[in-house]
DNA sequence: TTTTGAGTTGTTCGA
DNA sequence: GTCGAACAACTCAAA
């Protein structure tokens, strides 16, 4: 008779090393049952969109695989969660769950109800931390409250100390004894057929833990060096790329905190660049901090006078923002390279965010809808605080008066205009005194470079200084 | 309780 | 062309 398994529920904490569930149950000495559940209409309108669903395909695929290569294998199931493991319990025998904590609304809900399943069996359900560098009930100001800005928050963070060491992956994974059915991951249909837009995917990433760990190496011997200002390039390969990585788990923000810190004592590393990379983690870590203690976040203004804010929907204007033609090329460079490789680079995002909606008035929820199906690192917490702070009506958020010119952004960061010609090629023969506002280029400049503005390239959709104008009268009467 | 210092990422204007 | 101020007060966090 072979003893009973312990479930480990994976959800996003796609990963072997780090994983507190994975090793605690392996430390019980039982056999281990580890298994993934496609809830798709436990999320609500938050389900995973395309882009992320890709991810969470090829995701998966490498986890099973490394579990098999230490002996194990990943069971899928589909339903309910609570139904699915009460099913999984009832089959296996199973004498324990454990699993990750999420931070999102829904996820907590989610939890709950697997609880509240178990309530009055044997089974012993264990929760685990490890998506964050430290638990939201953990960061409090000293009057006991989550905190609303960011340096405080920054601040006390710092003050608990270096987050613990994170966790070997174990060597082998004991089976679960027992065989129990699997769904077949093709059967979820995760991926686009008809068609199949995921080739600028495919080019770009490589889901998975080991590629995570691989991309982490790779910036800290390359980029940190140099992050503070080279982050900021979106021609440059300056910024990290793991952030599809950390929102399926596949690397956990320990991990990352760890080896960066550890890389700069036995390298030349500046502590202003490390700093800066730190902080950075830190962020989204602010960002789950706000999400769990404020839930509304994705949906409502965190600062409520906002839904006084005399938007304006514009079905036409919205589309041309999400197709990349605007007529504003460092706008349209960065709104087509997020439809084509499922991410984009931060400076840009920044800009796009603040022309949807301090140029068109689109209400940030649009835009960070469409950001929620493009993009690969797709993630509730960061998604939504970034917008609403874009916005001005987050935590902290950019004063109202910051509205971002994307002229000067596209001079100033894009000065060669690598990236507005790689993304935005029908214009890539005009000079860089004018690309990044081909408007003002005399017509013959335009002519010699095979540009008729209004149809091989748009026009500006609205005039930047009028938008602009139009921008920061809504806020005045927002505020009357 | 009251006070005080501080607060990611920008733009424009005028001297 | 460079530089500082204005943009608007407000809220937060800590002393």
């Amino acid at each position: 008779m072979s003893a009973k398994p312990i479930i480990v529920w994976f959800r996003n904490d796609l990963r072997l090393a780090d994983n507190r569930a994975l090793t605690a149950a392996i430390a019980t000495k039982a056999p281990v049952l580890p298994v993934f559940i496609h809830d798709p209409h436990a999320a609500g309108v938050w389900t995973p969109g395309s882009a992320s669903r890709w991810w969470l395909r090829h995701s998966l695929q490498a986890l099973d695989a490394a579990l098999e290569k230490r002996g194990s294998r990943l069971i899928f199931r589909h339903g309910s969660s609570e139904t699915a493991l009460r099913e999984l319990v009832d089959e296996s025998g199973a004498s324990g769950l454990y699993f990750s904590r999420s931070y999102e609304p829904w996820a907590r809900v989610q939890e709950e109800r697997v609880k509240a399943a178990f309530d009055g069996t044997t089974v012993d359900v264990k929760r685990f931390a490890g998506a964050l560098l430290r638990e939201p009930e953990d960061v409090r100001t000293k009057a006991g409250e989550p905190y609303k800005v960011y340096t405080p928050f920054w601040r006390a963070l710092m003050a608990l100390g270096a987050p613990g060491a994170p966790l070997p992956a174990p060597k082998s994974v004991p089976g679960p004894g027992k065989t129990v059915a699997s769904d077949r991951l093709a059967d979820w249909a995760l991926l686009p057929t008809k068609p199949d837009w995921s080739g600028g995917l495919r080019d770009m990433w490589s889901p998975g833990e080991e590629s995570a760990h691989a991309r982490l190496a790779t910036f800290l011997k390359g980029s940190l060096g140099g992050y503070a200002d080279q982050r900021n390039l979106p021609s440059v390969e300056g910024t990290s790329r793991l952030s599809p990585h950390l929102h399926f788990g596949e690397i956990s923000p320990r991990q990352c905190w760890q080896l960066a810190v550890t890389g700069r004592k036995s390298a030349t590393q500046s502590d202003a660049a490390l700093e800066t990379f730190l902080k950075e983690l830190v962020w989204r870590e602010f960002s789950y901090h706000l999400l769990f203690h404020w839930p509304t976040l994705p949906d409502e203004p965190f600062r409520p006078e906002f839904s006084a804010f005399p938007w304006e929907a514009d079905e036409d204007k919205l589309k041309a923002w999400q197709r990349g033609r605007t007529g504003y090329p460092i706008v349209d460079a960065g709104m087509r390279q997020l439809w084509h490789t499922g991410w984009m680079h931060n400076r840009v995002r920044m800009v796009v965010a603040s022309f949807l909606v301090k140029h068109l008035l689109i209400p940030w929820q649009a835009g960070a809808a469409w950001f929620w199906d493009t993009l690969v690192d797709a993630d509730l917490a960061s998604n939504s605080a970034s917008w609403q702070w874009v916005a001005g009506s987050g935590a902290d958020a950019a004063p109202y008066f910051r509205i971002f010119n994307p002229i000067t952004q596209g001079e100033k960061f894009d000065t060669e205009a690598a990236y507005v010609r790689r993304w935005v090629p029908e214009i890539a023969q005009l000079p860089d005194t004018v690309i990044h506002a081909p408007w003002t280029a005399p017509k013959a400049v335009l002519d010699k470079a095979g540009i008729t503005l209004g149809k091989t390239y748009p026009l500006p959709i609205v005039d930047h200084a009028a938008a602009r104008q139009r921008a920061l009268d809504g806020y005045a009467a927002m505020r009357a």
